[in-house]
DNA sequence: TAGATTGTTAATCGATTAACAATC
DNA sequence: TAGATTGTTAATCGATTAACAATC
């Protein structure tokens, strides 16, 4: 599924890389920056940072100079729609889904997590002050608040109930942090966050370069 | 990088994503399965599906009755690596490296967590069987168990700090989960696993889909 | 001016798709 | 046999890279 701005799947993956990089440059007190530096540093080619920077950037950046860091990092995040509040809910308060529930860097990307729930009742009560309800509030508390957007984080064997749960109460795109194959109707958006799986592949990249 | 096989980084990305679907399969008691039920199942084409596969499976599909699911979760997995075992420890015990330190779902991909570290005299001791050391045991702990893989789980201010120790003490493939760049010297892997640029990416999908 | 850097146009490269013969 | 499905070869598509004129 590619966006309707015309900027390919590639260019929108490395977007969010570029945003880490720049934003560490800012706090070193860098002002300006050029495509061969960044190219460099995050090894890529400069014509692929410069064509990238081009779809996204307000300003062209400047010969001899390069692009400003503080307009280049608010392009990107108005463009990755970070300045926008989104929020979302957390299906499952288990260990990592309170870890995300106390996570407080969501608000840097616009994301605004309203509370989690759980079927277990000594889960139920709040952690850093965002709630955790019992999950037959869900369909209430996400249709009131109009949430689009879910955090699964429940065991393998309550992945499919609550996800369909969570699609019956209006969510949209799901978020699943669950290592199982979820069924899910056309048009829910569903992406798979594996952290072993991750994990593995780094491991055997990092074999097959030795 | 690309691996040395010859198989693009496009398919190495889907392979872990046919096994999620594949395995979610076999529990269902399905035995054999082509290749364009799993297009369709996965939303990709049935040509791209066997071009894939053929490139990791032991034994070609057969006309008619397509590919033995049993054959093809093993060989997928053999091909990942999933079943080698792989050391793997944990920088960091605030709350989401303890939540990784009790996640079991390691083991399936042949990666073993073997202790967790933190500056913090109060995390010291051990969660569900599994360490956590101060960090000054890292580089003696991490040496002698000859550990080459490390999850960076500290927070962002700490984050180059530790992510230097790791390097320091033959640290060689980082998956960090804090959400800034570090420097690493030419030759050290690093992945970032960045949930809420995940997340955010998600919802602008969404927004764009509608 | 000379030189560093930009943005763009054309060439290359690689991945996906289409077409089709082979097989059970 | 007929039909479903496979694997492969050729065509298409899109992304990356190379070359270069424009600019401060």
């Amino acid at each position: 599924m590619q966006s309707a701005t015309g900027v390919s799947q590639a260019t929108l993956d490395r977007l969010p890389a570029y945003l880490r990089y720049l934003q560490a440059e800012k706090g070193k007190g860098v002002k300006d920056i050029s495509s061969s530096v960044i190219a460099e540093a995050m090894q890529l080619s400069a014509v692929a940072v410069r064509k990238d920077l081009s779809l996204v950037s307000s300003r062209p950046g400047k010969p001899r100079i390069g692009f400003s860091l503080e307009t280049l990092i608010s392009d990107i995040e108005c463009f990755l729609g970070y300045r926008k509040r989104t929020n979302v809910v957390i299906m499952g308060a288990g260990n990592l889904g309170r870890a995300i529930l106390r996570y407080e860097g969501f608000e840097q990307y616009g994301l605004n997590v309203i509370a989690a729930f759980d079927v277990s009742a000594e889960k139920i009560g709040s952690v850093w002050g965002k709630p955790i309800y019992p999950v037959n509030r869900f369909d209430e508390i996400v249709r009131r608040e109009n949430v689009k957007i879910g955090i699964l984080s429940v065991p393998r064997s309550a992945a499919q109930e609550a996800c369909d749960r969570m699609i019956e109460a209006g969510i949209r795109a799901i978020y699943s942090l669950a290592p199982v194959h979820l069924d899910v109707p056309e048009g829910v958006h569903i992406k798979y966050e594996d952290l072993a799986t991750s994990l593995a592949a780094l491991c055997s990249e990092l074999t097959a370069s030795e």
